[in-house]
DNA sequence: CGGAGTCGAAAG
DNA sequence: CTTTCGACTCCG
């Protein structure tokens, strides 16, 4: 069998940064010929097309879904050293991912007011290396219609436990991406059903899978693996981790994807018996979100207001939160002293 | 006047 | 951390 894979380059320009040139390297559709002059003839004026060739950007990968308008899968790779950086999403936009043709994109407008938020399946939060890299995390193409309670809760949480797997291995890499489930319905027929939300229709996955591959240190080949399939809606406090783990098998099953191709599967121990597989509870979550807010605080009504609500929660601030709250505090306090000097 | 873009506040 | 939204500006 002959491959005929032809590289082509691409110079996209970002739109608005107006500044770098991003330039993306991206295979043609690879198409095979039996050498055989009957398909050649078919493929006389080229064979269909999916676009589902791997996309590279600065510090993820994916693959297009053109028929969905979303990704079909997202891959990273997470190390302490990686996650560091100052980038801030304050300075980020979501859309239109500037190499996706435009007959086959997303746009904001779909997502807005849709009742659905704008999921990352790579989130920024990976990408504080540089801004270039969490701007390209806000592309459409990293981004799928998801539940606004999933994506600031539990989902969140579940990303904030891939980072913290950073502490503990050396790497750790991480596929992303929606998934659509089908039902049984009343007559006992299993069908697939989803929502296509705005002009360009949207597909709205029912559930978003994660499939994390992590290494102890680079030097051994002690490698752990855990599959989760989460429902995109709303999922509380009271809920592990592990009730939505799913064996890999069973997932590639369901997505028709193989992860970690290159990968010898059955020297895999699951992540779950080596680690702990435990999300942030609500009061270690409440606390962080707390300090977060208060860090971005303007006024010190603001501060209190969050000191307040947190508990009305029925949380007691720990010694880190206790000591965000006074630099912050004395921080605006200084900032007004020299407002007030400034205008008399 | 209305669309587009920027900014900051607020909420889970 | 994860978002949405409204107020504001600019401009044809």
């Amino acid at each position: 069998m002959l491959f005929s894979v032809r590289f082509i380059s691409g110079f996209v320009f970002g739109a608005g940064s107006g500044v770098a040139a991003l330039k993306l390297y991206y295979y043609e559709e690879q198409q095979t010929y039996t050498g055989s002059s009957v398909h050649r003839v078919i493929g006389r004026f080229g064979l269909p097309q999916s676009g589902a060739e791997s996309r590279f950007y600065t510090n993820h990968v994916l693959s297009y879904d053109q028929t969905h308008r979303t990704p079909r899968w997202v891959a990273e790779h997470l190390s302490s050293t990686r996650l560091l950086g100052e980038a801030n999403r304050k300075r980020c936009k979501f859309r239109p991912d500037p190499s996706v043709p435009e007959l086959f994109t997303a746009h904001n407008e779909d997502y807005l007011k849709s009742g659905w938020s704008r999921g990352h399946m790579a989130p920024a939060g990976d990408s504080k290396s540089s801004e270039q890299a969490m701007a390209e995390t806000f592309y459409l193409s990293n981004i799928v219609p998801q539940n606004y309670e999933n994506n600031a809760g539990f989902w969140n949480r579940l990303e904030m436990y891939c980072r913290e797997l950073t502490e503990r291995f050396s790497d750790v890499w991480v596929v992303s991406g929606p998934l659509m489930k089908p039902q049984i319905t009343d007559d006992g027929k299993k069908t697939v059903s989803y929502q296509l939300i705005g002009k360009d229709e949207v597909a709205v996955p029912t559930h978003l899978y994660k499939v994390i591959l992590a290494q102890k240190d680079p030097s051994s080949d002690a490698l752990a693996v855990g599959a989760f399939v989460v429902p995109n809606a709303p999922i509380g406090f009271q809920h592990q981790l592990q009730e939505f783990q799913v064996s890999v098998c069973d997932l590639e099953r369901e997505s028709g994807l193989v992860f970690f191709p290159a990968l010898q599967k059955q020297q895999l121990s699951d992540l779950c018996a080596v680690d702990s597989c435990q999300l942030m509870d609500f009061r270690r979550f409440s606390l962080y979100i707390s300090s977060r807010k208060m860090q971005s605080a303007n006024n010190v009504n603001r501060l209190e207001k969050i000191l307040a609500e947190l508990q009305e929660a029925g949380i007691t601030p720990d010694e880190h939160l206790k000591q965000i709250y006074q630099q912050r505090r004395t921080e605006l306090e200084r900032a007004q002293e020299q407002d007030t000097n400034t205008h008399t």
